[in-house]
DNA sequence: GGCCCAGGTTAGTGGTCGTTCACCTCCCGC
DNA sequence: GCGGGAGGTGAACGACCACTAACCTGGGCC
């Protein structure tokens, strides 16, 4: 709660352009003047322009692992795992609605490494949700399992785009969905 | 099945570009060169790169909307008309993923006026699915319904990212947690 | 045979964009 | 008070890219 810093500040309205326009779409003049500042001035901040994209996505998906891995820790049962996981996963999609965005649509526009890094960061949060999955039908193979996690992230992040109700009813709507899907509710 | 005229060449290998590196990420020499022939020969059979978008994107809308209104017509209860919605989608989804990609990541880069007919194409046909779920629970409200909607095609149209499974097993996956998320299973 | 035009070609142009450079200015520690 | 670094500025540069211009070519048609 305290006062952001540029660079925070930076992060965050880089993410609101690069999810309303694009990557691409942006100039880092563009940023630069939503921040009150103009151009060059962010290669104070950020080696680059791709450095600050890799910082977001980065930052996310070990966000959403980490507290991911937390969720289930604390949970004492498969079924409570994945409830937990969908609550989790549909806070964080409805409270960065922009990153949400970028990451799916900008995700090839990383540089080679940050590419890797988010790409095993990712590969490892599905993993979280599949192994639930099995838990709960152990004859669900590692293969469909991973598919339905996916479907489930494709599930949950359709409310940035949507953005039809108010977050509380989209998060019931979007949970019941996801958790009948899965056949655990 | 005939051999495909040179535009329709350049409509798919634009197509499986775009949904490789993003609309900006892919230069009209780029386009060219996939084809076998070199840059600004493109602009012998479109307007613009952007027409070029344009005629993909307003095609699969057109698509989308007018064979789901026919399966819907075929069918001969809100429950049926349901699944044949999910069997269309899934069908459109797995046989053109490049579209799918392109479809809801450079929607933006569209020039206005085909952004408007893509927009109120997808309009209705969210609108047909709200419709039938709606017939199905006449207590669901219209927005709701439609976030509902929106939400399925968020899960069908993962398909062409995570690409783990067969065509059959994953049409046979998505098209289950569809309906059990619909709550028609 | 001669016209023509659909569909190529290469060279060039204007604009945009990421990034660098040289410079300025305020504030903070000694 | 004064030196220096953090953070800002505008100008310039080099790459890239969509698009245009001018030109070539070969096959169908009268």
């Amino acid at each position: 709660m305290t006062t952001p810093t540029r660079r925070e500040q930076i992060l965050a309205t880089a993410a609101a352009l690069f999810a309303r326009r694009g990557f691409h779409g942006v100039a880092v003049t563009d940023i630069g003047a939503a921040c009150g500042i103009s151009g060059p001035a962010l290669y104070k901040h950020f080696a680059s322009k791709d450095a600050l994209l890799a910082e977001l996505l980065v930052g996310i998906s070990e966000e959403l692992l980490r507290v991911g891995l937390e969720r289930v820790e604390a949970a004492d049962s498969p079924r409570a795992a994945l409830d937990a996981l969908v609550d989790w996963h549909l806070s964080f999609a409805l409270d960065h609605r922009d990153l949400i965005v970028v990451q799916d649509r900008d995700w090839s526009s990383l540089p080679d490494e940050a590419r890797e890094q988010v790409r095993s960061l990712q590969r490892a949060y599905v993993d979280v949700w599949a192994d639930r999955l099995r838990e709960l039908d152990p004859d669900l193979d590692l293969e469909a399992a991973r598919a339905t996690a996916h479907a489930a992230f494709g599930l949950l992040n359709s409310t940035p785009h949507s953005a039809l109700l108010p977050d509380a009813a989209m998060r019931e709507l979007l949970h019941g969905m996801a958790l009948r899907g899965f056949g655990v509710a």
